[in-house]
Parts: structure tokens; sequence; C-alpha cells
DNA sequence: TTAATTTGATAGTAATACTATTAAATTTGT
DNA sequence: ACAAATTTAATAGTATTACTATCAAATTAA
């Protein structure tokens, strides 16, 4: 996929100071999808990706208040990056179903292709949404970042969803709760089938998780 | 529900010194349920766990080489508890739908009563698996644990109850991605009406995570 | 009742996740 | 082109964490 003249604009809550906006700030966030799909994120730390970088650890904490925010920056990306590629995906399919297949497509697919979409590598980023995604609300301070706003791109994205689920079946009592279970879910299945197998059905001719997925949507919206 | 002669017995790579064993072990466990559920796993430490019991970091040292692991003996215990309620439960049960049925139940309610099993209050306990669950397997190590045998427990109970689901439907080709879908979705859902409603659909009249789970199964098992 | 084991107290270490300060380099405005 | 403003780099410092090591005191077991 080639460049797009697109931009994905992330909550500014979430940085001191906008990492688009200079070529530090850029290689901050290149560097740094890099270091923890790499290493992980707990090992991550900002001394690190400055050597990384050639920068100065204290240059980072100018644009990221403490690694955890990064984390969550990253993961808005994602998200807001997904979002529009759903957007795009479905405007001119107006059966449901169709829609709604599409859509499930888009979050449930491996992300196994670069877009060069500027300075992000999406497919470093999807194994860090596979393998450190659930970090960013196991904390102590979910209720207050979700009232700050910082998880919106994938509340957003959910919503979207969920309204194609009303769109194929206006009686399903749990939208929100099914879209949310296949997001989530997809993303555990790739990693136990990974790094615990025995939790999942691994099939090595063929990525099974998607279709799991698809079917166990629709076989819950037959009428 | 009574006390019973009954001893959930845990890996033994999982402890130094089985707390088991002793007064200060049983305090341990005791104790660190209670502050773990109360403060979260990141604030919790083996020094505010010893001011907690009155007795000293380096004592707890001997029982478990990290916060880690013990928290990692904890989820076991849990899981192993559940697979022995999931057995007695569905002992005399003949009819494959209903023993899948309460097997549902058992991994998808919440668990609302002290069962008063020995030192352990299983309420909290059940909240450490909601809130803290997942940082069991999403380490650098995962892989070097898996192979170690420690996260048996949960996967023997996913087993089994994907067992349930091949006497149901034999022909069903995702069984273990199936109920580890629903063990780990039922979690995050519990979570998410807590912290991030809109990903959930909450209803404050009745547990709905339960029931929309049961649904999940059983439409997936149709012929 | 002596020996062995367990526990408690204290001290120490390397790493982490920052903050503060100041100088050097770069960019910007005119 | 040059001074002013901004950004970045370098260094130092802090509190906390997650331990390890040592040794004395208390408890338990033979």
């Amino acid at each position: 996929m080639q460049d797009l003249p697109l931009k994905i604009s992330i909550e500014t809550n979430l940085y001191l100071k906008n990492p688009e906006s200079s070529d530090l700030g850029q290689r901050i966030i290149t560097n740094s999808i890099e270091l923890i799909s790499d290493i992980g994120f707990e090992s991550f730390t900002f001394k690190k990706l400055g050597q990384h970088i050639s920068s100065n650890e204290s240059s980072i904490y100018r644009y990221f208040e403490s690694k955890h925010m990064l984390l969550l920056y990253l993961i808005s990306w994602y998200w807001s990056w997904v979002e529009y590629r759903l957007a795009f995906a479905i405007s001119n399919i107006s059966n449901p179903k169709d829609r709604l297949q599409i859509a499930l497509k888009i979050v449930t697919k491996k992300v196994e292709e670069d877009f060069a979409f500027t300075y992000i590598n999406e497919v470093k980023l999807f194994k860090i949404i596979i393998d450190e995604g659930s970090k960013a609300y196991y904390t102590k301070e979910v209720d207050k970042e979700n009232a700050m706003g910082f998880f919106k791109p994938y509340k957003r994205l959910v919503k979207r969803i969920s309204d194609l689920v009303i769109e194929v079946n206006p009686s399903f009592p749990y939208p929100s709760m099914l879209i949310s279970t296949v997001i989530e879910g997809t993303r555990k299945q790739r990693y136990f089938q990974e790094h615990i197998p025995a939790l999942s059905d691994f099939d090595d001719q063929d990525d099974n998780v998607a279709s799991f997925f698809e079917s166990l949507v629709f076989n819950s919206l037959k009428p």
C-alpha cells in the first residue's frame, strides 16, 4: 500500500509534545515500536530507547510522561488506523451481512503487510497489540484514564461494529459484548496459539482464528 | 459451605517452601489475597505484605521466589478449585447438554460466596483472577513457564470442558478455542462492565455475562 | 536439652522510573 | 546573517523496587 495523505489524530492528553511534530518525535515512535515488539514492554525503558536512537532519556520524557503513556499512544494509533481501514472497506457496501463480514475480517485477520504508513510499522505494532495490548487497561488508573478518554478509539471501533451487528439483527441484546469478545478473543487466541497452544486449536495448515470468530458471530445472530 | 477435608495440590516448582506447611505460610497466602485484591498486583510488594502480617520480607522470600511466583500459585489454586467444583457438579449427570450447561455456569458465574475453604477467601481470589489473571502469562517467560507446567490446572480445566463440548457435538472443530474464549471472555466482560462499560452491555437488573456466554456456546454447537 | 530449623532484623545492591539543572545545538524571526 | 528562542543532550540525583546476604533470636524436633 502506498503512502496516504492521511493523519491519524491522537488524543492530545496522551503526550506532552506531539511526536509527529519533529524528527526526534517520529524516531521515538518508530523505534519504540521496534524495541517494545522486540524485548517486550516490561523490559523496555526510555533509557534503552535513547541508546537505540542515539538520543537521551531526558529528551524522550519531553514527549511522553511515562512509558505507559507511550503504550497508550501506540495502541490509540493502532485502533484509529483499524477504524480508518474499516470505514474505507465498508463504504459503498450496502448489504448488512456483507458489511459485518468485512468488518470482522478487518479485526480478526492477522496484520502481515506493512502498509508503509508514514513512520509506523503496522506488522510490529500488531505484535505489540497482541502481546502487550491488555496492559493498557489492567492498571489501577483504568477508571481515571477511561474518564480522560484514553480508550476512545477502541470504544469507537467496538461501537461501529456493534452498529453493524444491529443492522443484521436489530433485536440482538448484546452487540457490544459480542464484538469486544471477538476482538479481545482474537488477540488472545493468537497469543495462546503461539505460547500456550493447549488452550486453543492450532491448525498449521490454516489460520482458523478468523473463521472461528466469524462463525461465532453469525451463529449468534441467526434469528 | 463447610470446611472440606480436601487439599488442592499445587505444582511444587511454584514455591520454595510449601505455604500449607506452616502457620506463616498460610498467613502469607491469606493475606496476599487480601492485599493484592485490595491494592492491586503492581503496588503489592513482599515488604508491604510483611508489614501487613507483622512478619519480615526476607521470611516471605523463603516461601516464594518472587511475587510473580506467588501470583502463579494463587491462580493455580483457583483453577484447581474450580476444577474440583466442576467434577463434583457434573458427577451423576448423564445428559451431555446438561453436563455442559452446568460446567459453563461454574466458569461464568460470579463467585460471591466464601466457601470457607481453609485459609483462602474465594471471593477475593476471584477478584484477583479478574483484575490480575492475565498477568500470569503476559510475560517474556511464558514459554518457559508453560513448559514447566505452571499453567497446568487451567489447561486441564479447559480440556475437561472441551471434552464436554465434544460430547454434545462430536464434529465441532474448535472446542478448546471455544472454551478458552468463554472463560477468558467472561473475565474480561466482568472487568469491562466495571471499568470500561462502553465495551460491554451492562444490565444493572441482572448479570447478563453468564447468559451471554451460555447462548454463545449453544448457538455454536447447533448442528 | 541440645541440635536443627525457622523466622526476624538489618544491611546492601543493581535497576527502574523518573526529576532537575545546565550547556550545547538547532531552529526561527527579522 | 544574526540574535533570540526553542529543542536536545549530558549529567547528576532521588525514591522505590525486587531482590540477596548475613547473623542473631526464637521455635521445634530428636
